[in-house]
DNA sequence: GCCGTTATCTATAGCTCAATAGGTAGAATT
DNA sequence: AATTCTACCTATTGAGCTATAGATAACGGC
């Protein structure tokens, strides 16, 4: 029969020593985008043949799927952590802050391709990677939401939009990290302070009231 | 000769009875990227055939420009007319972040190609088209400086980096505004409040000692 | 009632691209 | 030493896509 039931098996398990491979493949899919980029592109990074890659992966949406994955990855795990660590929801909110820019510095295109390319990924596996992302906003707003409760943010937060704010914020950093010189360090210190504090000087405050005046929990 | 010099004078004329054209191929290019989209696709939202496009636009390219064109219409000009009237540097951020979100109403479509795309256009036109953000960024930027120098702001604010936040937050509507259901009007009061005051509770401000105390100017 | 213009159409050239088939050199395994 | 596996290669197919060429139906002006 014209059965080979191995090589369908065999395609999914030599992906380990690829990580050459997918990282081409980020670099060329976040230059320019997923559609725009052709598998010969991503061959000449490597500098081997285009039909050399279909070794690697079965096709260019599972690349991207895979692109995709390293680019979400962690994120959400470290976001828990932190939500569910001690500190007041204002600290939390800075070190969530941080936490989310810092995979830029490392893997700036994987998270490239995820915020940007994801939308190209079909429906399944967009669905399957999309779940991390209302994951993480879900963990976001509980801070938010837990800041309200404790009194130390605003009683009329809109705790959905500030997450939405935030995340748009934050995201759109991978957009000019690079053209402007600027460490992500930096970034994250003054975002924090723009979330908390927004731009406006106050009648300075007398005392620096962060703890909650609420009881515990 | 080989030359008929009428064709290419011709061809940009007609351009004027075709506003519905550029609005499918926006609707196309906003949903499946500049390279994802066919001529084919947008022809199919209009009902003709695919070479009947090239009666409109002579390349896809001219017509991902005349959409980007459309995307950033009116957006400097909106935002100099606020900057230089009058009113607190509060006030004017509160309006220039309600101009910049109010188009995504009427032309949302347009919007996110100019800012998803416009990456793929071809040098010359994309750094012509360029220009306009930088000098919007510039307008919002002085707004921001404007309201330091007159003692509103917090004069440690890195007034580039807030513009780069504000910016990215209030871009970052064009992709979900849909999705989540809520007018613009609302998120654009959300927003200016998030970016004046933050999300951090005050010991409550005697005064709401808004108006600059320094001198004019 | 002829003529130019406008807005389409049909047909197709020419190209790029993803993906498959099948081969092979060298390393590792037995 | 023979065999199997790994990591490529060459060659090609077939589909889809942009863009051009040339025809035409409807219509308004003269």
């Amino acid at each position: 029969m014209t059965v080979i039931p191995l090589s369908s098996a065999r395609r999914s398990s030599p992906r380990r020593r690829a990580p050459e491979i997918i990282e081409a493949a980020a670099r060329v899919f976040a230059e320019r985008g997923f559609h725009g980029a052709s598998t010969q592109d991503i061959a000449d990074v490597l500098g081997i043949r285009q039909a050399s890659l279909y070794y690697y992966f079965a096709s260019k949406e599972e690349a991207l799927e895979l692109v995709c994955l390293q680019g979400v990855a962690g994120y959400f795990e470290a976001a828990k952590a932190i939500a569910s660590g001690k500190g007041t929801a204002a600290d939390k909110l800075a070190r969530l802050v941080k936490s989310h820019l810092s995979p830029l510095a490392d893997r700036g295109d994987f998270v490239r391709v995820f915020l940007n390319e994801r939308q190209h990924l079909p429906a399944e596996s967009r669905r399957r990677i999309g779940k991390w992302s209302r994951g993480l906003e879900r963990v976001f707003e509980e801070v938010l939401k837990e800041g309200v409760r404790r009194g130390e943010f605003r009683a009329d937060l809109d705790t959905r939009l500030a997450v939405l704010a935030l995340l748009g914020m934050a995201n759109a950093v991978a957009g000019w990290h690079r053209a402007e010189e600027i460490a992500i360090e930096r970034v994250s210190g003054e975002f924090a302070r723009l979330i908390a504090d927004g731009v406006l000087k106050r009648p300075q405050p007398r005392a620096r009231a962060r703890q909650a005046p609420r009881s515990a929990r």
